[in-house]
DNA sequence: CTGAATCCCCTCTGATACTG
DNA sequence: CAGTATCAGAGGGGATTCAG
């Protein structure tokens, strides 16, 4: 079988809501469970995890529990989740350049 | 909303098979839908004709019938499908950097 | 040869309620 | 606060058959 490394890629960013959470970790470095659930205004709690879950399974994210009542945890980006940043610009930049200008709300390329 | 233009892209190379086609027109220029099939082994008639469908209506491929029997159809890629080759080696060379050497077959980044 | 039609399955996501 | 449990729906893709 081919293309095992641009499946090996798409695997990683597959996923709903996994960019934008990648983009709220690289904006805000370190956010919390609840904080997430705020930003991205329409996921559900179960969704959240189950992203959390896989991007903290590939090694994109990092999971902090502080054992404390009530319960703390904090999510950021690894070095491998950071090295994405780049490819994810490349990719918003192309779709930059394929959606017209009008259409644009607001851009996150080149942030 | 944002994140539009990441989705924009997204958008174009979404689907299972997308990127092998891409392929397939990258390296061979023009090619008919029977010998899409062939080259893409396990693919079914109905899921190659709906990601050609998107892909022409994204702009990506071109569709050229002769008007002939047997019908001979040729596809190829458009400027805007060629322009999104070096954003699949950037996806492809990501891939190429988080897999396990010993887990590599074959290559096509940089192709 | 190039699809279209049909049926089926399966994964992903959403909504909601609940727990330690 | 940070999830889990459960139910449900939509869409993508597979297998097969048929048509112009």
């Amino acid at each position: 079988m081919y293309l095992n490394e641009f499946d090996a890629t798409m695997k990683h960013i597959q996923g709903k809501w996994k960019i934008m959470i990648m983009y709220e970790l690289y904006e805000r470095k370190v956010v919390r469970f609840n904080e997430l659930q705020r930003y991205i205004a329409s996921i559900s709690p179960k969704t959240l995890t189950n992203q959390l879950k896989e991007m903290e399974k590939d090694g994109l994210i990092k999971r902090v529990v502080y054992p404390v009542v009530p319960p703390h945890v904090e999510y950021s980006l690894t070095p491998k989740g950071d090295s994405l940043i780049p490819v994810l610009n490349v990719i918003c930049n192309w779709g930059l350049s394929v959606i017209p200008s009008d259409q644009l709300q607001r851009t996150l390329c080149d942030e």
